[in-house]
RNA sequence: GUCCCCAUAGCUCAAAGGAUAGAGCUCCUGCCUUCUAAGCAGGCAAUCCAGGUUCGAUUCCUGGUGGGGACACCA
């Protein structure tokens, strides 16, 4: 039985005993106790609930441990906790079913249809380093979706239209005459290699041509550097393709036809704030110049991926962008789309230091860690674990330095280990005389400690998997299977696995085994990580 | 000035409002004739300040302090 359904069963147990209505029980849940604690399960409910059902917590404690016996062995605890211990054959029935496929997967996913866009850099320069933030964040999410069951397409905007484009085609354009780039334009030293294997005909091309050129090629780089970062998206959607086919100028009507818009000072606007109330001033859709504003291809955008038929449409933006979040969703709602269908998660900036010192980057000026230079000196396991484990609200300080140099302090090394060494394990066991297949009788196992918090952690997943789509972070991923890993050593530590002289425990230790390592492979590649067979 | 985010050990991070606040790095003490020592066992060491709500606050609320970011008819 899995954690969620355990869960489910003792609450009913709980509403039962005391003639609750199913709205009545809040915050029944299961939970890991401290480690003084010599128990398996906790759970806190009883003191909650005091109030409620006008009785001594610790009571409420007992009489749910007595309705829980003898199916658990409850104890009722001061001030009013229920610790739970789980029979040796829950346990093990368990750990068969976890590699079933499908295991992880919840109803309240399934049939959702989940659009996760995130990176979108702008196609006038290599990725940079703070863009692997993003990357990590989006790639994991998406995978840790679709394990709870949902259906996820991956997506990553190409700004090719726009002022930034013109100004990029003019900066190669001079790069190509010897010239520096003009005024705003991209002083990068990249564009010096890409000027200089520009094909003979350039010298005729158009500013256009020059933009259409350097647009592709950079974003060949991006897509290089994802795929080197384990990244691929299922759709790298342009912006011209909105234009082609008249999504602002639809978008603009429809809005139009909802009353959402007005024309002031030879401008069209969007009553974020005076129709809806939800931002803090109105926003320009259409500039007195006749011009779209970006706001307006964007809203084009959504409305595009809404129209697509997804159930959620999800942005990863940095902080930078926040300002945003109140006029993209004041737009959604505008179009008269569920706001609980749309979601913005915004992530911290990344701040690079070199030592002490804070490095400015800026496509523009040229100055700026790449993120394959990161990617080829750490690797990209180090770098994804490293992203991976902090919630998008932290506020990252980068040391470049320190991160190249202290590559082998990296706790992902401390995870893969524990892959490697349980597969030297089975590689070793025909030589020790151990049949890693053979069977074990069941009823006669004697489950220790260290073993026992192993199996424990590994029916914990499935809870942790739920924390990283409620707070839209794969940081408790990382963190379990830290924890999951220092099991294990400890364990490997202890006692030995293949014993020639004890051929039914090595078999349940193998059987044991098995699950670790799928967990830990499982695991590691939510997060786009390696699990190598050796190290 | 307004808005958003953050403040936990010397450093980098965890912690659905629950029990003695967890890790990693650093420093110190032990452990490899036995399946990989990228490991194990142990030690030192922390919730910014002041109020409030609560049986209970690192967590929620209010006000400070300190730091990061955003406030365009730019994209």
């Amino acid at each position: 039985m899995k954690l969620l359904t355990l869960e489910a069963d003792l609450k009913g147990r709980a509403r039962a005993v005391f003639s609750l209505d199913e709205n009545a029980v809040v915050g029944f849940s299961l939970s890991a106790p401290p480690p003084h604690i010599k128990a398996d399960l906790s759970i806190a409910w009883p003191i909650a609930c005091a109030k409620l059902l006008k009785k001594a917590p610790l009571k409420i404690a007992s009489e749910l441990a007595h309705a829980f016996s003898p199916d658990f062995e409850a104890q009722a605890i001061a001030p009013g906790f229920v610790n739970l211990k789980l029979k040796d054959a829950f346990l093990l029935e368990e750990l068969k079913e976890l590699e079933k496929p499908g295991y992880f997967e919840r109803p309240e996913f399934k049939g959702e249809k989940v659009n996760l866009e995130f990176v979108s850099a702008n196609p006038t320069g290599p990725m940079h380093l703070a863009s692997g933030r993003g990357a990590t964040l989006g790639d994991s999410l998406a995978k840790i979706f679709r394990t709870l069951g949902a259906e996820v397409s991956t997506e990553f905007y190409v700004n090719n239209a726009g002022r930034q484009v013109e100004l990029l085609g003019q900066s190669l354009k001079a790069r190509l005459e010897g010239k520096e780039p003009p005024e705003g334009g991209y002083q990068g030293e990249y564009l010096k290699p890409l000027a200089a294997s520009l094909p003979k005909e350039a010298a005729g091309w158009t500013d256009k041509e020059f933009s259409d050129y350097a647009v592709a090629e950079m974003l060949k780089l991006h897509k290089a550097d994802m795929k080197v970062f384990g990244v691929e998206f299922d759709r790298w959607f342009l912006e011209s393709e909105l234009h082609e086919e008249g999504g602002p100028a639809r978008t603009l009507a429809a809005l139009k036809e909802r009353g959402m818009t007005y024309e002031k000072e030879g401008a069209v606007w969007l009553g974020t704030s005076t129709v809806m109330d939800s931002d803090d001033k109105d926003r320009v859709l259409v500039k007195s110049d006749g011009r779209n504003t970006y706001f307006l291809n964007d809203i084009a955008y959504h409305l595009d991926k809404f129209d697509r038929g997804f159930t959620r449409v999800i942005d990863i933006w940095g902080a930078d962008h926040h300002g945003h979040v109140p006029r993209m969703e004041a737009a959604v709602a505008a179009l008269g789309r569920e706001n609980s269908s749309f979601k913005v998660i915004i992530h911290q900036q990344v701040a690079l230091l070199r030592g002490e010192e804070i490095i400015k980057m800026s496509k523009r000026a040229g100055d700026f860690i790449a993120l394959k230079e990161l990617v080829d000196d750490v690797g990209t396991d180090a770098c994804r674990f490293f992203f991976a484990s902090r919630g998008p609200n932290t506020h990252l300080n980068f040391d470049v330095g320190l991160a190249k140099k202290k590559s082998n302090e990296n706790p992902v090394f401390y995870v893969q280990y524990v892959h490697a060494r349980i597969c030297s394990i089975f590689d070793n066991a025909a030589a020790k005389g151990v049949d890693p297949l053979a069977g074990f009788d069941e009823a006669r196992v004697v489950i220790n400690p260290e073993e026992r918090a192993i199996m424990l952690k590994l029916l914990w997943m499935e809870k942790v998997l739920g924390d990283c789509a409620r707070d839209f972070s794969p940081h408790h991923l990382t963190t379990y299977l830290t924890e999951l890993a220092a099991n294990f050593h400890s364990f490997y530590d202890k006692h030995k696995v293949l014993d020639p002289e004890n051929k039914e425990v090595s078999a349940y230790r193998l059987f044991v085994l098995r699950s670790v390592k799928a967990m830990i492979a499982r695991g590691l590649g939510l997060l786009g990580v390696s699990a190598p067979e050796r190290m």
